[in-house]
DNA sequence: GATTGACAAAGAATGTACGATCTGGAAGTT
DNA sequence: AACTTCCAGATCGTACATTCTTTGTCAATC
C-alpha cells in the first residue's frame, strides 16, 4: 500500500493561519490628502496592466512611468520586479520591462486552475462547517439576491465575502492566496463591463445549489457545484472580452 | 475529514480541463525563462531560502546582503521584491523583508496543489501523445531504470525530462509555469537529502504504471497514476525534512 | 525599588540623484 | 549597398539623503 495523502495531512499539526500577508497598512492618512490616490505605485502599474490601458506587449520605461507616478526611478523599478515576480511582466537584462499580455488565454488558464483548486478547497470546507457558517452563508446569499446587481461594485464585495468564508479557514495557505490572487485578477476585468442579466441569474442559482450541497454534506456534489460555478464565471468573462475586442 | 488522497483522485475523474471555452490552442510562447549567466544575486538569495541557509522568518537587510554579495543595495532591494512577488519573503513597509519559511506545511501546501494540476496536464497529454512521444518515454525510463539513482543530479535532470516532455506542449500555460516552479522548489530541497531505497523501488514502478496507462490511452488511469506519483513523492520529502529536523 | 513613560540616538528601509554601461538605430565612409 | 562609427535613450549600479523603526537610557511615578 502507499502513503495516502491523509497520512502526511494528520501528521502535520494543523496550524493557525497566518495571514501576515496583505495587509494594507491604515497608516495614519493626516498630511495624505489629494496626492496620489493613496495608491501605492505598484498596485497603480498593476492596475493598468490588468485593466487593459497599458497595450500588450508594450514597453514599459522607469523614466518615463517614474516622471507619470511622481517619483523618482527606484520605486517604479522595484514596483516592477514585484510584478516580474507575479508574472505580470516580463524582463529581459539591459532591454527593460514589457507587460505580458492580459488577453482570453490568460483568463482561460487561471480559470481552469481554479476549475481545480476552488473545487478541493470546498471540499474541505464541506467537513469544517458549522451551522453558523451555514447561516451566514445564507444571510450574505439573501443579500446578495436583495441587492439583484444593482450595484455591482456592492455585489462583488458580497460575491468575495461568500467565496472568503469558505475559504479563508483552509489550511493550505499557498491555495488560498493562490485564488486571492486569481481572483483580484478576474474581479478587476469584470469591473469593465456589467454583468449580462443571464449570468446574473446563474450566479444566484448556483449559489443557492451551493448552498443546498452544503446543507446536505454532500462532499461531491458541492464540489461539482462549485467547478460549475468557477467555470461559468470563467465563460461569462471570456465572451466579454471577445466581444469587447470587436 | 481532510480532503484525503482518494477523494482528490474522485474529484479528478469528473473533469476534464477545458470546461472554460475551446480557444484555439495558440503557439506556446515559450521564451524568457532567461538565465543571466547562472548566479544572478536574485538566483543566490532564492537558494539560499528553499535550501534553509537562512533560517525561517529570518530578518533580510539589504546592507548586510550587499556587502556579502560585494555590490551595491539598489540590485539586492530588486531582488527581494521579486522574491516577493514570488511568494518566498514577506515584506512589511518600513520594516523590510523576511524569509518565508520553507517547512513541511510549505511542501505539503505545493504538493497538494500539484496533486490537482498534475493530472489535468497529463490527462491532456494523453489524448495529444504520439507514438514517438510515448516511445521518447520509454526511452527515458528505459535510461532511468539503467542509472537506478547511482547519480542523483543526473536522475533528477532525466525525471524532469520525462516528464516535462508530458506537460510542455500544453496549451495552459500559466499552469505549466506554476508547475515548473513548483518543480524547482521541491527539486533543490529533495537535493540535500538521498532517495530511500523503497521510493526509488517506487518511483519507478509509478513510471512504468504510468506508461501503461498512456499505452492504452486511458486517461482516467492515467490521471490517478500520476496523482500517486506526485503524492508519494510529497511523502517522501515531507518526511524526510521532519527526520533532519532532529 | 520596580515599572512605565518620554526622549534621544543608532540602525535600517525608502527615496533621490547621478554616473556607468548597454542597446538600437541613424549617419557617414568605403 | 554593406559595414563601421557614433550618439541618443534607456537600463543598471553606486552613493547619499531622508524617514521610519527600534532600542537604550534616564527620570518620574506608583
Amino acid at each position: 500500500m502507499f502513503c495516502s495523502w491523509k497520512t502526511i495531512v494528520s501528521a502535520l499539526k494543523s496550524k493557525p493561519m497566518s495571514t501576515i500577508t496583505n495587509i494594507r497598512q491604515a497608516v495614519p492618512d493626516r498630511d495624505d490628502l489629494a496626492e496620489d490616490g493613496g495608491s501605492s505605485i505598484y498596485e497603480r502599474l498593476r492596475d493598468d496592466i490588468i485593466h487593459g490601458r497599458v497595450k500588450a506587449n508594450e514597453r514599459l520605461k522607469v523614466a518615463e512611468l517614474a516622471s507619470r507616478m511622481g517619483t523618482s526611478t527606484n520605486p517604479v523599478r522595484e514596483a516592477l520586479q514585484q510584478l516580474r515576480g507575479e508574472g505580470f511582466v516580463i524582463m529581459t537584462p539591459n532591454r527593460g520591462a514589457r507587460v505580458r499580455p492580459i488577453d482570453e488565454e490568460f483568463v482561460r488558464d487561471i480559470c481552469e486552475i481554479e476549475v481545480l483548486i476552488e473545487p478541493a478547497l470546498t471540499r474541505w470546507f464541506v467537513g469544517i462547517a458549522t451551522k453558523a457558517d451555514i447561516e451566514e452563508l445564507e444571510r450574505l446569499q439573501a443579500e446578495i439576491e436583495a441587492l439583484n446587481f444593482s450595484d455591482e461594485m456592492k455585489h462583488s464585495n458580497l460575491d468575495l465575502q461568500f467565496h472568503r468564508l469558505m475559504y479563508d479557514r483552509h489550511y493550505n495557505r499557498h491555495a488560498v492566496d493562490l485564488w486571492v490572487r486569481h481572483r483580484q485578477i478576474l474581479g478587476a476585468i469584470s469591473r469593465q463591463f456589467t454583468t449580462s442579466i443571464k449570468r446574473q441569474r446563474d450566479v444566484i442559482e448556483e449559489h443557492k445549489e451551493l448552498l443546498l450541497c452544503l446543507k446536505r454534506h454532500d462532499v461531491d456534489a458541492a464540489a461539482v457545484a462549485i467547478a460549475k460555478h468557477v467555470s461559468g464565471s470563467g465563460a461569462h468573462i471570456v465572451e466579454h472580452m471577445r466581444a469587447r475586442r470587436y
